[in-house]
DNA sequence: CTCAATTGTGACCAACAGTCACATTCTGAC
DNA sequence: GTCAGAATGTGACTGTTGGTCACAATTGAG
């Protein structure tokens, strides 16, 4: 969870200011993580966020440059958490059944801790990346690398097997991941059991449905139908 | 607001002042459309959009309760372009090249006009809605109903024909409504072209092919396989 | 022409992200 | 111990923007 990315200092060797200042930093996470938790996260202010953390606003601001860099904080951790919980699906099992996994695992996760999955998705607007200071982009970026190489390890296997159609990776991620994204959206707007009248856990079921067949009943290759 | 015969009285008919001031209501959609063209629509401030109709900011609010009054107006009329595009679909040719010709409609409309859709997108966040008076509230509801009276009956041609398989209309419409959805917001955020190297129009056709294998292959009941 | 109602206006207000000059605390050299 | 200066903390302040309001201008009926 912590970014050891700084150095080989442990934190135990740093100088007892700098380990206060790196404490300082989390709780100032973690106070945004409790407010963002309320009813509308983008209505919390950073005034807010200083004061449920104890400290001054312009505290704030000598350990993140921007509200943005918080979100990003945010974002970047709860994605970390991800990666590890996709790395725990064992891959001996039938490939639809780990594809099945990775999708509610994924699902369990974002509806588990709806604050930082809203700021996660927010973070993935491409204006976003482009207003974050280059340490963080890099941050992005790697991650986006490792989510890449395991889920195309995955689909590796399965266009081995036979059962997922042989075609660029690009092309059998895309579907997968806008859908994800879409529903989720959905969920979050109160279109289900609302719109829908359809509960939860039924539509994260259909959804997963959706994906897994979109995923395996792709033409073998892409057909030249346009309009 | 008062007495509201607009219904049977055409414009030519209503006395010069409130047709000068439908007018008017027109220009600031209109300069508001144009503006919202521009490359970060969310920044265009209420002033702007005023200059640009040659009219005083206050005037504005004589017009519309609020800025997310303006979106709503802009994302209805949208949407009221796609209900009408969808209607000129023919549904006598096989019901998956009828599916396949409302979702590349819906593409083709949604990158033709991007900054319509970018807004009809934001409207559709649930305390978006909840933040409107009920006048637009029940507009959004209505345009609701239409497209799911549309779209019900194409799926049930589909059932009929054994090509869609047989299960709530519910289910069968979240997995395109989420896809769709997150497809446009990949597009938008420029993670077409940059994330994946595919181009916008091979992204669409993945899409597409994804939505419609999703659709046609989903089991015919729900499973419960859950984690 | 007169007057009341409708429509137009920009100065003004409140809220909030971000800045900065100054205060406080820590560290290490002496 | 103490003193300089660096690191960290702070809240008053600024600029921006959505929204309000008291007043001005225009219209049209009588």
């Amino acid at each position: 969870m912590e970014h050891h990315e700084t150095s080989v200092i442990s934190i135990d060797q740093m100088p007892r200011k700098e380990r206060e200042f790196l404490r300082r930093q989390q709780d100032i996470l973690t106070a945004a993580r409790n407010l963002f938790g309320g009813a509308d996260w983008q209505q919390v202010t950073v005034e807010q966020i200083a004061r449920e953390a104890e400290i001054g606003k312009g505290t704030v601001y000598k350990h993140f440059a921007s509200k943005e860099a918080i979100y990003a904080n945010i974002a970047i951790s709860f994605h970390e958490s991800l990666l590890t919980k996709f790395q725990q699906i064992s891959l001996t099992q039938p490939i639809d059944r780990v594809m099945h996994a990775i999708i509610r695992t994924s699902f369990d996760l974002f509806l588990a801790h709806p604050a930082e999955a809203r700021i996660s998705h927010y973070c993935k607007r491409g204006d976003f990346l482009e207003g974050l200071d280059s340490q963080l982009q890099a941050q992005f970026l790697n991650l986006e690398g490792r989510f890449n190489e395991y889920i195309y390890q995955v689909l590796d296997i399965g266009i081995d097997q036979g059962v997922i159609p042989k075609r660029p990776h690009d092309q059998l991620v895309v579907g997968l991941e806008a859908t994800f994204d879409g529903a989720l959206f959905m969920i979050w707007n109160g279109q289900v059991n609302h719109l829908s009248h359809m509960q939860q856990n039924e539509f994260v079921d259909v959804i997963s449905e959706f994906m897994l067949a979109g995923l395996l009943g792709l033409p073998k290759h892409l057909s030249e139908n346009r309009t």
